[in-house]
DNA sequence: CTTGACCTTCCAGTCACTGGAAGGTCATAT
DNA sequence: ATATGACCTTCCAGTGACTGGAAGGTCAAG
């Protein structure tokens, strides 16, 4: 299977699998006579694990240490509890912080009438407080 | 007021003030004979602006636009409006993406014993799920 | 006259790609 | 046999918004 058919069936664009191969996130892919690299079914699993990693938000080192501990066949089952509830805590620090953005800027563009005038409690505020 | 005191009255990092200079977003400041660079209160306001307008969440291009119409005084406060509400549904849109990422989480993290063993639903879902 | 705290510029690194140029390979159509 | 177009290769540069660090100039205090 040529890269390109590994991306389609990853879902992981070509450019981003070399990329990947590059950082050492994956390891360097056979390569035919030709010079194309080629993918085993193991490999686009490989993948699909790091796309699906990826869409929750981990981080690509983070997807280096699950891929690590998905091929552990001695892991724990709580050392991956632990990541998974680390990122959790991250999203919703993220989440709160985006929460509060949003408040503030409800609140302000509620103050603003949104009209022809000038005046603007937005820009005001945005000058004004500290 | 040299750099370091225009950064601390402004809450904006000596570097990033640079940073800002070197892009365009604030304009090149005054130099005193000695090279260094020396920051009027005219000054401190407009990088506290900066600093707000980032602290939302604008961009830093967001934050340029947001600076014109600070300065233009026929803007309409329904300009300012509208890029506020722009960044209140781009705001909404990320956390939507996040909550969703934080149930898909919060589902596997309590669907995983987290013991000595290594069996785990966490691993198993983002090997298996498409 | 030296120490330390400032300031200057410039280059490189971060994160995770993404775009594009220049060129090689392969299968198909004429 | 050749031309087309869809693949593939490498390498370099750009994104956004800084941040770190090196190398060197300046200034006030002791």
């Amino acid at each position: 299977m040529n890269i390109g058919a590994a991306a389609t069936e990853s879902g992981v664009p070509a450019k981003t699998i070399r990329y990947y191969e590059s950082i050492g996130l994956i390891s360097q892919a056979m390569r035919s006579e030709n010079g194309y690299r080629h993918f085993s079914s193991h490999d686009i699993e490989t993948l699909k694990f790091i796309q699906h990693s990826r869409r929750l938000g981990f981080s690509v080192k983070d997807v280096g240490d699950l891929l690590e501990l998905w091929r552990d066949k001695d892991r724990t089952s709580a050392d991956v509890k632990a990541m998974a509830l680390k990122h959790i805590s991250d999203v919703e620090k993220r989440i709160g912080e985006l929460e509060s953005i949003r408040r503030t800027l409800v609140d302000l563009t509620d103050r603003c009438h949104g009209d022809d005038r000038p005046d603007c409690p937005i820009i005001d505020d945005l000058a004004g407080s500290d």
